[in-house]
DNA sequence: AATAACACTTACATTTTTTGAAAGGTTACC
DNA sequence: GGTAACCTTTCAAAAAATGTAAGTGTTATT
């Protein structure tokens, strides 16, 4: 049974929609308190977010944003706000599909489900700039074509998109990569860095992973965005 | 640079949206003559169908079925059908998204890139009844899980899916295996299948391998349809 | 129901791939 | 230009994929 986290401030709206589902078969969770939604919405694993964009005392398309970085879910967003350009923003911001209320049950049913079998399978996808890693059997999607890392490459280029734009330190990986820091050359992780920068290199991904010299290892996108 | 194949039967229409798309730095291919749109449109190999439901004497909802299943590209419906009707019709054949005109040329691009970039890595994509197979790295998503098979496994998936209700002949996957069928001991063919079998096991896919005694094996659907 | 032909499964040996150690080269920073 | 940090290549050990072998199960025919 799939389930749908619904996040909108309007009571009276979200008992509505978990009639909806509830009729059409779908398991539903509601985000109600609005005071530290984006983690709350991280931290239920649903097969799909439908996401109000008026919320109580923040922006919208921040949460919207924030989420389609961590986790693969699809993002419905499900909002008042008509206007074009809202549209476009909230489309490029990495929601994947956008609907106005009001909006017949039936409409939001069949974009739902949709959005569902479009996902389907790609429950274990990180999305990159430009990429995919599933990270589950470390296929690698790029440039129209797919790779399979190694393990262990596999498992650092998914730690490095897990904190994309951040640093990654070298302690967290040896942890990530062998549970621990002990007795571990340092060299070993050097070297799987090599090849999985070669490895991206072969779809076309260059110059991806920089080198934070004494410190560790950061995934950038393709050019100069982002920053934590 | 990604290849929009656009199926409208309006000479101005096509026009406009050839010039939009031009502009918007995406190859373009207009199908004029609807004789043989089917045909056409599977014939030509483009990342994105863009699609008018009214076409001269066929039925547009039909195309879209028929090229859902053989081609992977995603299908976007743009039509003046503005009931909700053919909205919920056209998305359940299998159309990924549906507008209706007029449609501003922002919301159009915008709708296009969300919808390549969703298809991207899927250009690698088999896709079978409750299950998808990546051909290249030979990952298997099934039942919100995904494994990788082994070559020879997946190899044989692939045959089997490709030739889907059919039966595949053992010779046929001899050659496809190993390029030959001197030599080789019939019970490799075996055992390889056994190890599929199991595989496909483990993500949920029991039965799916029938043999056809005497001569080769056939990928059923979860349930009886289909048939050569 | 006995037989023979075909299909399936498990264990094991061979081959291939992944991985880390070693050694030497390169780069950034003082 | 010297040093510390990082990168790369090569090689050997460990792990995974694959075919062989041997035995078991199933089906069709008599």
């Amino acid at each position: 049974m799939k389930k749908i986290v619904i996040v909108e401030d309007d009571a009276l709206m979200r008992e509505e929609l978990t009639d909806i589902f509830g009729k059409a078969g779908y398991e539903t969770c509601c985000i109600t308190c609005f005071s530290n939604t984006l983690k709350d919405i991280l931290s239920e694993v649903g097969d799909l977010i439908l996401l109000d964009l008026n919320l109580p005392g923040m922006n919208g398309f921040d949460i919207c944003r924030q989420a389609k970085r961590r986790i693969s879910a699809p993002i419905l967003v499900l909002t008042s706000k008509d206007q074009l350009k809202d549209e476009l923003h909230a489309l490029q911001l990495g929601a994947d599909e956008y609907l106005t209320k009001p909006c017949p049950a039936s409409r939001l049913l069949a974009r739902v489900e949709n959005l569902l079998k479009r996902f389907s399978g790609r429950e274990h996808m990180l999305e990159g700039d430009g990429f995919l890693l599933d990270y589950l059997t470390y296929t690698l999607y790029a440039g129209g074509k797919s790779i399979l890392l190694s393990e262990k490459e596999g498992r650092i280029l998914e730690e490095l998109m897990r904190y994309q734009g951040e640093v990654v330190e070298k302690e967290a990986l040896f942890q990530v990569l062998w549970g621990t820091r002990e007795y571990i050359d340092e060299n070993a992780l050097q070297v799987n860095m090599t090849r999985l920068r070669s490895a991206l290199k072969k779809v076309g991904l260059r110059e991806r992973v920089e080198t934070v010299r004494g410190v560790g290892y950061c995934l950038g996108g393709g050019e100069g965005h982002e920053g934590c």
